[in-house]
DNA sequence: GCATGAGCTTGACATAGGTCAAGGCCGGGA
DNA sequence: TCCCGGCCTTGACCTATGTCAAGCTCATGC
């Protein structure tokens, strides 16, 4: 845990618009940790030490015993995970697998719980991150159980793709097994599904995709009965 | 907006724990309001002017269009629905349909903030019970994308049960067709589970359920493939 | 350069769960 | 009291998705 130039701090959401004075606190007690593709940050039912917030690459939260598991979502530059456990002070309900090599800054759990009590400031700006990280999973949890296995890959592309109208390409956030996880369906039925979708203007060269049409796809979502 | 005695918010999760000045801020701006069953109290999509809630009864949160819906939740006496709306003042995701009678606190979302901003032990309190409801959909999304249709349902039984050894017995926090849908299934899908469930000990009438044992119940789960 | 193996694709087939349609049951209103 | 309309159950049938089993392709290490 070495001496941290706040500068790194600004990278993190998590940390936005915070005082001078917290963001040095939070410094003091922070450190980095490199990681490398497909190790595991940290594993489902052990304690939270730390807060995880990423400067560069990115992980995949998994639960669930390897070869069975669920993949509940990706995480990349700028975001942090498990701000609930580290929070509460409870075991890690998700693995951290890395889906790149990179590096992650790491605030302990105690050190935040601490500044919490006392800076107003910390405490909303969690309590807005938290907000959002629910409203996220509240939008899967909705796709989950009203669209089919198509539709949700349309709208996983269409909120990965790097303009919302005409022409746009996007490149998967993990391995196409994982990314099948993460929508809730086998790898078969991805990529069975993604071939569908070319008729409708998705090319796929290994993990880049390209969208002839955000239209055309999105018009189709509107098109699939379940 | 009447005058409102401190006692009522006691009674209710979020502010559980806050020094009495804050309580008194917060008395100050909240308001009772009374609800009843099948009623709106709030349509997905509209501004967050509030925070519900609840002193008597309860509600089911559900997206979607009308006969189409998708259930996500439910929530009774002392907890609290869309903070993070509020939080953030964006749209809800949400509407929330009474499951029954009662009556909710209704805290106007623009005090929460401003008081958020000045009061560490508020804000903090809100980011833990926001940390609680994401473990609690984290939990869901892990059932949903690892359980099939009898695991997902005996899994429920035994979190509503009121014991946890042993017999024990539970009424289903609305109807059948809400619970169907809060597990991700169809309500003949539902009925014909339960229907399965009787050989393993679960007995049903109308909305109570009365599990034979809870060991039987837990060890079915095990044995179940998906 | 070749063998190896992981990740992906494809096909044939199986099945959980959805859909459609008919009752049964029960509670509220005339 | 009877009727009507929700809600739930049941049965027959259908289909989206999972399962199993080859192959293919590409990167890696020998």
């Amino acid at each position: 845990m070495g001496h941290l130039h706040v500068p790194l701090l600004n990278k993190i959401t998590l940390f936005e618009g915070l005082p001078a004075a917290t963001l040095a606190r939070i410094a003091e007690a922070a450190g980095v940790q490199r990681f490398s593709n497909h190790g595991f940050l940290f594993r489902e039912g052990e304690e939270p030490d730390f807060v995880y917030s990423f400067l560069e690459g990115g992980i995949v939260l998994v639960s669930g015993a390897e070869g069975h598991e669920a993949v509940i979502e990706f995480y990349g530059p700028g975001e942090s995970v498990l701000l609930p456990a580290a929070i509460l002070g409870m075991p890690y309900l998700l693995s951290a697998r890395a889906s790149s090599d990179g590096q992650a800054l790491l605030v302990p759990a105690s050190k935040l719980r601490a500044l919490m009590n006392e800076d107003a400031a910390l405490a909303a700006r969690c309590a807005r991150v938290l907000s959002q990280n629910w409203r996220a999973l509240i939008t899967q949890i909705k796709e989950i159980k009203t669209h089919g296995a198509t539709a949700r890959l349309a709208h996983f592309l269409i909120s990965q793709a790097d303009r919302s109208k005409g022409p746009a390409t996007l490149v998967l956030p993990g391995m196409k097994k994982e990314v099948a996880q993460r929508l809730g369906i086998k790898p078969e039925t991805f990529s069975r599904t993604l071939k569908k979708l070319r008729a409708f203007g998705v090319e796929c060269d290994g993990d880049a995709i390209r969208i002839a049409s955000m239209e055309r796809l999105t018009a189709l979502v509107d098109t699939l009965p379940a």
